[in-house]
DNA sequence: GAGTCTATCGCAATACGTTGCAATAAGGAT
DNA sequence: ATCCTTATTGCAACGTATTGCGATAGACTC
């Protein structure tokens, strides 16, 4: 079994059209960036995708990593949100859009799908008006089982 | 009634009882750090305070600054949050829990207050069993104008 | 008032991100 | 195939926040 989907037209292959498309250049640091973001699914750190780019290509620095990034944000390829401790977390457009909801008790960290965030988006759209940016959302609270701990 | 409490027995005196009661010291900077901060009434960053600290004392060092910020915490005399960019942002504990909502358009912050953001909070531990922390609550979303600008 | 215990401080080093600038190289034109 | 334009890179410096460690100085005991 390849663990690659398929190698066709995947992930970079739309992010090179994309990328030129607007005028902007496609390049082997940003193959790579976008390889080292599709392997790891799910999150990974700022500084985690640095040191595996490093890795692949000691010569690519932070700075790229972080433009590059950046540029796969504005391109709707990726996004990112701050964890607890303020540091980014980058995702790929093809982990669906979803928030998270931190413990602040135990640490534990649980992710929200669209549907599950439904009504607190909902919510949040009654009281302030906002469009609240799913793949942003990020809360800190406490756990039924952190809850049931410091209640005794 | 008078909008600053009372001069006398206020934050910094309370404080100070607070970090006694804990086997802790009050020092010059810590003084100084509450007054600061109680100054800066409403939202600061943690770098506005450093930046301030130093003004009133340059021997004061951020690290100083931001372990005394912690302690804040520790205690519940204060709070801080994550803004948009990652960075911190504290508020004493005076302010009243609140959240915050920022628009990615516009780059406007509306505050949430305890009654506003009570829906929210429902929906969340309804979704998750997790209870929110309302002072950590950190949106990102679009406010109503910018999404009628981006809708036509 | 002197001595002891240890919390706190300042410093220096580190980690994470960002930014300005000069050199390089991608992609289109000739 | 070569040249041109300019997006991108790498470097270096900076900003923000954190941590370890030795030196300092509170607060308490005698």
């Amino acid at each position: 079994m390849k663990p690659t989907p398929d190698p066709q037209g995947s992930l970079a292959t739309r992010l090179q059209a994309a990328v030129q498309g607007r005028g902007q250049r496609w390049t082997e640091q940003r193959q790579l960036i976008a390889d080292v973001l599709a392997a790891s699914d799910g999150h990974a750190t700022g500084a985690e995708l640095v040191e595996r780019v490093r890795t692949a290509d000691p010569s690519a620095t932070p700075s790229t990593v972080y433009r590059t990034l950046d540029l796969l944000e504005e391109l709707g390829f990726a996004s990112h949100h701050h964890g607890a401790d303020g540091r980014e977390t980058y995702h790929l457009e093809v982990v669906v859009a979803h928030g998270h909801v931190h413990c602040q008790g135990c640490g534990a960290e649980v992710e929200l799908d669209a549907a599950a965030a439904k009504p607190i988006l909902a919510a949040i759209e009654r009281v302030t008006g906002y469009a609240a940016d799913l793949d942003h959302l990020s809360l800190q609270g406490r756990c039924p089982s952190c809850r049931a701990a410091a209640a005794r």
